[in-house]
RNA sequence: GGGCGUUUAGCUCAAUUGGUAGAGCGUCUCCCUUACAAGGAGAGGGUUUGGGGUUCGAGUCCCUAAACGCCCACCA
């Protein structure tokens, strides 16, 4: 990397071309790369896969953005961290694209022909692969590119087909025919979940079907008319005594004069509509079920491009009709039929299809299903026996209830782009076998149907690392994956399902934690989507902003419940603002330490002011490493920003000016700036990488050997030595002068130029502790003079500021509250006493020992005696100081 | 119909076993002080949605009401 002079860096920095640098840097020196034959621990994440043919967006870069968090983190932490990228070919989404397009060009798929389609779509796929990818790494993604994989690619062909034979073979998938979501516009099954229902208004039509040989009619009422020539029967309540006579006559459709039967089904609900309803099996799920008890034969009017059947069932005028066309053209026959009684305002739910929002079509056709209530059973018990946990726990619950009611999962779709299913007919028997390969190509014709998207997703975790082969090296070093994180609405598409396949062909769960966090909308709190135009382009900015600001933004706005994330254009600023301020602290280090010696830090010449700062680095580095394994990136990110911009910069910074003019220790603050930026770019690292190993290269003496790199560098442990806690409570004193003393020339009114004194009216004991801070005070404070008058006020604790001269007077309580030893532990002491007192009125309270759960009780005990032993302690110190 | 989430400063949101309500932005005042005006110093701003309860103590726990949002199921 060219190293520049710590003269060349401007005062305002440079996101765009830093980021550039700095990601070359890593890429050139491979140190994204990781090691199988390592003896660390493995720390793995897989990406989510992007759609191959998809652009970034928010969506993604928050959750590239806590992957790559986590990754860096664990990578500096002494694991051999690995966070595998890779696209996913998105079946439904991608062809639809590229027929798109087509269409532009006034041609369909069917034109082609599957195997030019697919060539076309693959030519697609190949010029578009990466390029999200390559958008990933503009936001600094660490991720191991030698890894990368693709659900269509080789290998993870290669799973698939092993999964499909297998699940075959144990009689886990199989294929007949039911009632499926259809989409007319994919020409396609959909399955359950893709299927997303939105409440429209529509009609309730109410038509009368005559009696066969007799006069009288039957009304039924039907959102559907057009489904109607695909009746089998009209069902009624077996105790609606209203049609009680009916059951066993028969009826006519209207406009066809078929034939129906009345029949009697406790499905019907006697008080919807008219009470009776007309069945139509081929069509519609529930009347399936009726159909299939009543040994009715499901009747086809509805194609599989939305369209009228032609067949002698459709009347003539309305085949090949679309379905709407068709529904309108049948009300008006029914009309002039006079068979139209009513029509009754009615509002429904009516499936859409999720990629495309047409309204499917119930429709009875042969697919292939996975059985997944015996796959679900370890699926389930992974959460009772905590290997796999969600994070936020509540998600948990939602799993489960979708786990435990779970129904079979449509695999099959009529599309081309995807996984050809590994099934094989013969040409002339119809013999049908399941197998990786097909036996022979003459004889047998392979199963035209590909898989859905999700089943190759579902094996992402282990397909990715070369399974079936479980004996080669990455499999054995990074798998099971550690965490996945993704938001909450592929929960059920997707984590369900890799956690069902890892548990049946790896006995593993995939993954031990999975990290929900929440969805990205816009200022209004709507939903980001093209179609609403309401979307922020990532890479715009980090255009603007710069990769970290984004980064630091969007860590930020991570609540621990996972709340959904709400951003606009300026939100970004904050990020941006915080580079900025660490570039220029950066900058203002690098100056001063420009000849900063190699040796240590010398305890023995740290000041007051070191000590606090060492302390709260110190502490930092605790909460930080608490936060991260907690999953509580939000506030990592906040207590980095107060640490840095409150107690750093405002503070330690400020002070060490005053330090680094005084011969005796400049030196040594030297080194205590040095450690303590050293420190903080580690820190920082994980959520900031580019413009920490930029700062960081230019630390003088801070390399070991000229490849050292701060994303391979050691992440900061609590230390035990760089302790301070009670010189970190008198540094608390100065703060509390200096801010005394500025509120004062604020509201005095006393200018900067004027030169004050002040006198300090202070007993002796904490006349010692001013006279040591005294240099801070005067500079932070802007102060010429302090002097010390003994004693002078008479009772301190009223008294006033006095105000003449360029004098002012302070009594020493108005700065600072020196609160006394003794009376704090007191009321420590009596705070515990009191909730001391609480918890042993539970413990007391029969209602509660009937009901509270054994833990929290348990709990409470726990504390109590807890608290005892804190009561023993405090007692012991007031005794002491007394 | 079942479940979940949210309601805290003007705005956007924090606050992990109950213990003095915080931040960013915005507002007001002052300041180009030799790292930073994308900055510095100060100030103002809250009956934590309403009602009830438990407790010495409730934003936090319980009950209840309302508003907004999400998920699942679905009777034509």
């Amino acid at each position: 990397m060219e190293a520049k002079t710590i003269e060349q860096m401007p005062t305002q920095y440079d996101a765009l071309n830093i980021e550039k640098e700095i990601y070359r840097f890593w890429e050139e020196n491979n140190l994204f790369k990781a090691d199988e034959k390592s003896s660390k621990p493995p720390y793995t994440i897989v990406i989510p896969p992007p759609n191959v043919t998809g652009v970034l967006h928010m969506g993604h870069a928050l959750d590239g953005t806590l992957q790559d968090i986590l990754t860096r983190y664990y990578r500096m932490s002494g694991y051999e961290a690995l966070w595998i990228p890779g696209t996913d070919h998105a079946g439904i989404a991608t062809q639809n694209v590229v027929e798109k397009k087509l269409r532009e060009e006034n041609k369909s798929r069917f034109d082609l022909g599957r195997e030019k389609f697919l060539e076309l779509t693959w030519k697609w796929a190949n010029e578009h692969k990466g390029a999200i990818l390559n958008q990933f790494k503009r936001l600094g993604a660490s991720f191991d590119r030698s890894r990368e994989r693709f659900t269509l690619d080789k290998g993870c062909n290669e799973a698939v087909k092993e999964v499909f034979v297998r699940l075959y073979q144990k009689g886990l998938i199989y294929k007949g025919a039911y009632i499926v979501n259809w989409c007319p516009r994919c020409c396609s099954a959909i399955s359950d979940i893709e299927t997303e229902y939105e409440t429209e208004m529509g009609s309730l039509w109410e038509i009368s079907y005559p009696l066969k040989n007799e006069s009288g009619a039957i009304v039924v009422a039907t959102t559907r008319p057009e489904t109607m020539f695909g009746d089998v029967a009209i069902a009624v309540n077996p105790n609606d005594y209203k049609y009680k006579d009916l059951v066993g006559k028969k009826v006519v459709i209207p406009l066809t004069g078929r034939e129906i039967p009345i029949i009697a089904d406790d499905y019907v609900d006697k008080s919807f509509g008219t009470g009776a309803v007309k069945i139509t099996p081929a069509h519609d799920p529930n009347d399936y079920e009726v159909g299939k008890r009543h040994n009715l034969k499901p009747i086809w009017v509805i194609d599989e491009n939305g369209k009228m059947k032609t067949n002698g069932y459709v009347p003539q005028e309305l085949q090949s009709l679309d379905r709407y066309e068709a529904r309108k053209k049948t009300i008006e026959m029914l009309k002039v039929q006079e068979t139209l009684l009513r029509i009754l305002p009615h509002e429904h739910n009516v499936g859409k299809c999720q990629r495309c929002n047409t309204t499917i079509e119930p429709l009875l056709s042969e697919q292939w299903f996975v059985k997944m209530k015996p796959l679900a059973k370890q699926a389930i018990e992974a959460i009772y026996k905590n290997e796999v946990k969600f994070i936020p726990d509540r998600w948990e619950k939602n799993y489960l209830s979708w786990m435990e009611n779970i129904r079979d999962w449509c695999i099959s779709r009529q599309l081309w782009w995807g996984h050809q299913i590994p099934a094989y007919y013969h040409k002339e028997t119809g013999e049908m076998i399941v197998a990786k390969e097909n036996p022979n190509p003459e004889i047998y014709k392979q199963d035209e149907d590909v898989l859905d998207t999700w089943f190759s997703s579902g094996l992402w975790p282990f397909s990715t690392l070369n399974w079936p082969d479980i004996d080669n090296v990455d499999f054995k070093k990074f798998y099971p994956t550690t965490t996945l994180v993704t938001g909450f609405d592929i929960i059920f598409f997707w984590v369900a399902r890799m956690i069902t396949m890892g548990y049946e062909f790896t006995d593993k769960a995939p993954f031990s934690t999975v990290y929900i966090h929440g969805l990205i909308r816009d200022e209004s709190g709507q939903k980001m989507s093209k179609s609403k135009g309401n979307t922020i382009d990532p890479v715009q900015i980090i255009d603007k902003y710069g990769s970290d600001a984004l980064r630091f933004t969007l860590t930020s706005l991570n609540t621990y419940g996972g709340q959904d994330i709400k951003i606009s254009d300026e939100r970004f600023e904050y990020g941006r603002n915080f580079a900025n301020k660490i570039w220029n602290a950066s900058r203002f280090i690098l100056i001063n330490i420009s000849d900063v010696d190699r040796k240590a830090i010398d305890n023995d010449k740290l000041t007051i002011a070191d000590k606090w700062i060492l302390n709260k680095l110190n502490e930092t580095v605790k909460i930080f490493n608490d936060n991260i394994k907690a999953y509580r990136f939000g506030e990592t990110a906040h207590v980095l920003y107060e640490f840095f911009w409150n107690n750093l910069c405002d503070w330690y910074l400020e002070i060490s000016k005053v330090q680094l003019n005084d011969q005796k220790i400049s030196m040594n603050t030297k080194r205590v700036l040095k450690y303590v930026l050293d420190s903080t770019l580690r820190l920082l690292h994980p959520i900031m990488p580019h413009i920490t190993e930029k700062i960081w290269q230019l630390i003088p003496n801070v390399k070991n050997n000229e490849n050292d790199a701060l994303i391979r560098a050691n992440f900061p442990i609590y230390i035990d030595k760089n302790s301070y806690p009670k010189e970190s409570k008198e540094m608390e004193i100065v703060f509390e002068t200096i801010k005394s003393l500025r509120n004062l020339r604020q509201s005095f009114n006393i200018s900067v130029g004027v030169s004050i004194d002040i006198i300090i009216d202070a007993v002796e004991n904490e006349l010692n502790i001013f006279k040591s801070i005294e240099a801070y005070i005067k500079r932070l404070a802007k102060v010429n003079e302090i002097s010390y008058d003994l004693g002078k006020l008479e009772n301190k604790k009223c008294a006033n500021c006095v105000v003449s001269n360029s004098k002012i007077i302070v009594p020493l309580n108005n700065l600072i509250n020196f609160e006394d030893e003794v009376s704090r532990q007191n009321k420590k002491l009596l705070k515990l006493i009191n909730e001391k007192k609480s918890l042993e009125a539970r413990l007391n309270n029969e209602k509660f020992m009937k009901n509270a759960a054994p833990a929290l009780i348990e709990q409470t005990r726990k504390r109590i005696s807890e608290i005892l032993s804190q009561e023993t302690v405090i007692n012991d110190l007031i005794k002491n100081l007394k």
